[in-house]
DNA sequence: AGAATTAGTGGGTCATGACCCACTATAGGA
DNA sequence: TCCTATAGTGGGTCATGACCCACTAATTCT
């Protein structure tokens, strides 16, 4: 045969995979969860991480349960992601004292120096994974991917 | 006071996250990988699985090494994907005449309708998470996700 | 006061998915 | 005919993330 393929070809997923926006919601999701991830670890951080901070910063602070319940992150979980925040300065918790059981998270401002960071470099991320849409196009995917969210039952799962 | 939350209010995500496109991507995607999984895992199968039919089915019988090009998946874990497949039946391997290192794999009848009960499957969960979403937004969603999906440097990863 | 409930923690397990190494068989040069 | 590269396989590792249980401390109900 003539000439095989010198380098590589591109290599196109399947159609039948390619036309289920399940499919593709779920691949381009990964990579988008992948990246934003990579970023945080640079940084010995979490998605959780994020979360929380962005919890924190955005409703006020609030008592662990509390975020468990907005997180929907395990408790246990939560305690050791608030431990590693607060070891780092990035929290500050404290007995609550009304109810002296619950600890109040709070963000400090070494916490909203660092959240206003991953804000940033996430969004730097984002701008890369939708390079090929215009700034109309992702106002579009914003407004749809919400109301997607908007409308998932929210069983229990990642950050 | 009064009455404290008979059950529970709606938890909120904090709108640093909403605003995030990444996130919501990384959010939903999972959610969306997460039913799919589910919807195979009760077949005992996964999603390189259906990767593997969808790749047969479309663009024909292929040597191993193709598949491995086409969907990125490693070429040991295609080999097991490869092995259950066909003690099941779905796929059919042959060694290839001209050059016999290579093994052909091919889908056979019950890999075909195998696949197109996934696909009816992947569809009905995709109805359910894009319930939202009316017709011509799906149809937007889906435009806006394949131009997304093919510019991203797909680096490896997941099916 | 005593019992039952709730908040938080510590210390794990378990399933998953990607990845890697060593090895065999075959092919294609030099 | 060696010698190197390629195709496929088997048998693992490793990191991840969700989840669970037992336990303490504090609160609330009766």
């Amino acid at each position: 045969m003539a000439s095989e393929t010198p380098i590589d070809p591109p290599p196109e997923l399947p159609p039948t995979l390619l036309d289920l926006s399940s499919y593709l919601l779920s691949r381009v999701g990964r990579v988008a969860r992948g990246r934003l991830a990579e970023q945080l670890a640079e940084r010995g951080l979490r998605l959780w991480d994020m979360a929380v901070l962005a919890s924190l910063a955005d409703v006020g602070p609030q008592a662990q349960r509390d975020l468990v319940r907005r997180l929907g992150i395990d408790p246990s979980d939560l305690a050791k992601v608030a431990d590693q925040l607060a070891a780092a300065g990035y929290v500050e918790r404290a007995r609550d004292g009304a109810d002296r059981r619950r600890v109040s998270v709070s963000i400090t401002g070494a916490g909203r120096a660092l959240l206003a960071e991953l804000d940033a470099q996430a969004r730097a991320v984002q701008d890369e994974v939708l390079a090929p849409l215009d700034a109309g196009e992702r106002q579009q995917l914003q407004s749809l991917l919400l109301r997607i969210h908007r409308g998932l039952g929210e069983r229990r799962s990642g950050p």
